[in-house]
DNA sequence: GTCTATATATAGATAGAC
DNA sequence: GTCTATCTATATATAGAC
């Protein structure tokens, strides 16, 4: 049971656990208040080591932050050419009733679903929250404003909203970070404003999640 | 030059800059990383004085969050009063049909001017934006879902919103609590996206601010 | 009401063995 | 690639003086 010696393994994966554990450790206890050797321990490997491989704590930091913005990239980006693969714009899109713009609903339901999905990993949403109220560290805050405004030039350019779309897609993103971050899911269902507001910002966000991976079952 | 020891000051006093010093400290450093005695400093008085008077460092977080939401409440109850006071549609007419209404715009705008306000302290949308991320702390947490679900309820019976106005409402104000933790402002006028973004957000959330407070002064 | 002194614990980082 | 041992700094909280 002397499990003390880690396994060896490739550096560059071990550098991908280190990520993962100090993605949860940072989003629940913040930047400060995270220690690298709790870090080290949810990644079952001994503290000098994470700080070691990352030359300090705020590397660390960059790189938990580097990799939840290219994560949501990716899917982004990902979910974009889907969309357009599919025959993007108005070609195929069936007139939903959501959203004055039809021909953008159904891009917006889509990168909606692939946000709330890849929140779901609360490291990640935790991790976004916290960089998002740094703006005050030269390097995080600058780190996390580059990667929020990668998001707004993909939105306006790739998936062609206009500025007022881009702009109510990113607050709805907002809420929904706030209510996944403060549980208020936790709620639904005992409390009459909760459940109302988690319908309500759930069904319009994602006109149901059900519908959505129902259309993309129909494509398999 | 022996500022060594404090003014006696009565408690209530004290206890209120200990709050507003604790809440920038929390803010900008979080509740595990921010110190008793950093924010003891910011306060002018020695460390073991901040723990005696809350109990604790848990205990004072808490009290740094009621007070904010506190405040919180008293801005959009005093607003909201205002708006009646003014002779809103709802004022006059219980049956009044708020939905979208362009009057109803009005109340709107007037909360969302009374927040930009009241998030102009750092320290109290620093700390909210903290509290927002501690969902899974048992006192904090159930402290931040009982007010944030306070200001929902404060939206749909004394507001008028339906229950989307209201979701929409909480949505843009968790992205103007973003801009701003994030810093995003500084960019203003040095990146296309960040300015564009920043004019359409407070353009919209606010409708000009100078028009408001046009009509605030043509009441005077 | 406010302090100094201090006990006890824990932080990040470095050195060097394997 | 990974560890143990350890240095130095700093944390919260308590005791007790003024």
């Amino acid at each position: 049971m002397t499990d003390k010696i880690s396994e060896r393994i490739p550096s560059a994966e071990r550098r991908e656990q280190i990520l993962e554990a100090a993605s949860r450790v940072f989003g629940e206890r913040g930047y400060f208040g995270a220690t690298t050797d709790q870090i080290a321990k949810a990644a079952g490997i001994s503290q000098p080591y994470v700080v070691r491989m990352f030359g300090g704590k705020e590397n660390l930091f960059v790189g938990v932050l580097t990799r939840s913005l290219d994560r949501l990239l990716v899917a982004f980006t990902e979910t974009i050419a889907q969309w357009k693969a599919d025959g993007s714009p108005a070609a195929t899109d069936p007139g939903y009733p959501i959203g004055k713009n039809p021909k953008h609903g159904e891009i917006g339901r889509r990168l909606g679903l692939a946000y709330v999905n890849l929140i779901e990993d609360r490291g990640l949403l935790l991790s976004l929250m916290q960089a998002f109220s740094m703006g005050q560290d030269p390097s995080i805050g600058a780190k996390a404003r580059g990667g929020f405004l990668t998001i707004y030039r993909l939105l306006r350019e790739e998936a062609g909203f206009d500025p007022e779309e881009a702009r109510g897609f990113l607050a709805e993103g907002m809420l929904l970070n706030t209510l996944l971050g403060l549980r208020l899911t936790d709620d639904y269902g005992k409390d009459d404003a909760a459940t109302e507001l988690i319908e309500c910002t759930f069904r319009t966000k994602l006109q149901l999640v059900l519908e959505v991976q129902g259309d993309e079952g129909e494509r398999a």
